[in-house]
DNA sequence: CGAAGATTGATCCATCTGGATGTATCTGGC
DNA sequence: GCCAGATACATCCAGATGGATCAATCTTCG
């Protein structure tokens, strides 16, 4: 069976949409980690937070923390990676000692604009199969799917309500 | 500044579309993960493994990669775990020594159903904001991006032609 | 003011990840 | 048939990941 049958039968089951999603973005994520760790020697994540600290200087954290939803950890660890190597600088808040006010530095700025650069022409890469009018349709519902109340936190699958329900393949 | 403001800036940029799918699959990853980790005991990819093989009785490793865009590792720990807990059983392929056939256990098929039922949950959540003709568009136009010829090769981010490229910012 | 609790970000540690390598097997050219 | 190279899968290992914990600071309220 050849593999593009393959997928065509898995995008016909009932689990379609998200199995369609997570190939496009699977395969698109090996692409663009492998490119930045390879060329810029730090984490996919390290240049999120470069670009959330460009776009907003003085930014905080907990606040990029939520423009890309990642645990906390990865944003202090992007944050102090980024430091070291003169690409932001952390000054400790005035107002409250324990935040850090980000700010991107010249260098800083100098690499990102190249990423975003690399970047713009993988999203043509990526979308080229859609005509303009299609990519804002398509920008549009994932909007609604990105605002929608359900997409950081789960009744189906709250892990705290299947704390409850047996491990029953972990017994072998 | 709220979140939403911000959030709505970096969707007013260049690349809007990348940092919007990039949203909502972190999103949704990090429920997913979470969820398959600590009902289950699994990571996340052993599951569409053990999918793979109950839609493909007989299936091989190398097939699976193809359908989940992963390292071939990925798939030889998931089907090692599996195996492990009787989920699937692996049979030495009678045309060819290396291959390993791969086939789901009753055992398996039971767990498999009950991910199943939980997972259409998480997608209804998921595209909850969506109506049906909205589905089927979003559908659609993403099954034109995965099937383009550039999801999982990229001249943008070629890491061979990256190599020749000064990793300007390792110098720190 | 002082103590209890909340919040911010850093760090710890067990686990996961993926590129590289290893082992077994197969294929093609001679 | 034999050897070089290709292929399938397993394993290794350095580094990334994320939940849990920790230290520092702030807030609330008596």
């Amino acid at each position: 069976m050849q593999t593009r049958d393959m997928l065509d039968s898995i995008f016909e089951t009932e689990l379609r949409h998200l199995m369609l999603v997570s190939y496009v973005v699977l395969g698109n994520n090996a692409v663009t980690n492998r490119y930045i760790e390879k060329v810029y020697g730090m984490p996919v994540h390290a240049w999120s937070t470069l670009f959330a600290i460009s776009m907003f200087p003085g930014i905080r954290a907990k606040e990029i923390k939520q423009l890309f939803p990642r645990p906390q950890n990865t944003i202090s660890r992007a944050a102090s990676l980024l430091d070291a190597r003169g690409l932001i600088r952390q000054e400790t808040s005035p107002t409250d000692a324990r935040e850090k006010r980000l700010y991107i530095t010249d260098k800083g700025a100098e690499i990102l604009a190249e990423i975003r650069a690399t970047s713009l022409e993988r999203q043509e890469e990526l979308f080229a199969p859609l005509d303009e009018a299609e990519r804002e349709t398509f920008f549009r519902l994932a909007r609604k799917i990105a605002d929608g109340p359900q997409l950081l936190t789960s009744r189906a699958m709250d892990p705290a309500g299947a704390e409850t329900r047996e491990r029953r393949d972990a017994s072998a």
